[in-house]
DNA sequence: ACGAGCGCCTGTCGGC
DNA sequence: TGCCGACAGGCGCTCG
């Protein structure tokens, strides 16, 4: 499921509280709870057990995909990865089947790591490059530039849509946000990274920040039982169209596989490279 | 350097 | 109705 803007809107709700329910932040860890040991990538459970209470949260951040718990002394980050979500309720709610990992706060509600298929992962450090060094630069952010996407698409000879999936690349598109992102730009997502023009990367980085801010106004995309909340799937103008009409020029939308991927484009405004 | 294949998991859906 | 395979928002690994 999540790519960014459903982990950004995971972090709103977090942070400013959504329909009745408050913010996280303040909240005193009293305890955590490790449910699934797999969950945790660092530390070691005993010593993230230790760590964790009396902690404060104080802040909720994203990076990419990934969202970051800010405690008063560590960073908890957390990849949600294909069906990872994150809850805040009241400890006396009964446990749900696929809680992987929670945080019991001292006011009587828990933070807790909802992860049906179990790909998803925590980390507790101080070191946020434990973790994060590797990611590409961040698609919504002021420093993010045409100049930039256009240099980094030039470092590479790849198929658009592998860069797009690329977290080294771009952090925080997905199969649905790179799908729509090429179609926006019209360019057919075999097209060669370092064969675009610089107008052509102007149009894509507008395309790219278009979706991924729709997709964030819209609280993120459900198109299934994993994650729910979101509307951005009434305004998909590819993804899981195929068969479909394209809404700009009525050609039938394809469905093909790239990069393991399903990839839905239109023939007739992403024309195949040579 | 690039990309295919696979593994990790669980649940849902469609076809027979 | 039930079974069985295909498929799913991600990503790291190996191999050619």
């Amino acid at each position: 499921m999540p790519e960014l803007p459903e982990v950004e809107t995971f972090r709103r709700n977090l942070s400013q509280g959504n329909n009745g329910s408050p913010s996280v932040i303040g909240k005193v860890i009293h305890n955590a709870d490790v449910l699934w040991n797999g969950v945790l990538e660092m530390p070691s459970v005993d010593e993230f057990l230790h760590r964790v209470p009396g902690q404060t949260v104080v802040g909720v951040g994203r990076r990419g995909k990934y969202l970051l718990l800010h405690l008063s002394q560590d960073t908890l980050i957390l990849h949600p990865r294909m069906s990872g979500e994150v809850i805040l309720e009241k400890q006396e709610k009964e446990l749900g089947k696929h809680y992987r990992l929670i945080l019991n706060f001292q006011d009587g509600t828990r933070f807790a790591f909802n992860n049906v298929r179990k790909f998803g992962r925590v980390w507790l450090t101080e070191t946020l490059d434990d973790v994060l060094s590797e990611l590409g630069p961040e698609p919504l952010s002021d420093d993010f530039t045409p100049e930039q996407l256009f240099d980094i698409l030039q470092t590479c000879h790849r198929q658009m849509k592998y860069v797009l999936l690329d977290q080294h690349m771009i952090a925080g598109l997905g199969n649905i946000y790179t799908d729509e992102a090429l179609y926006l730009a019209n360019i057919h997502p075999r097209t060669k990274s370092d064969s675009l023009s610089f107008s052509e990367v102007e149009t894509l980085w507008k395309s790219i920040r278009k979706v991924l801010n729709q997709g964030i106004e819209n609280q993120g995309t459900s198109i299934d039982w994993i994650y729910k909340g979101g509307d951005y799937q009434r305004l998909l103008q590819v993804y899981k169209q195929d068969g479909d009409p394209c809404p700009r020029c009525g050609t039938t939308i394809k469905k093909t596989t790239i990069a393991q991927r399903s990839t839905h484009y239109c023939p007739s405004c992403q024309p195949a490279p040579n």
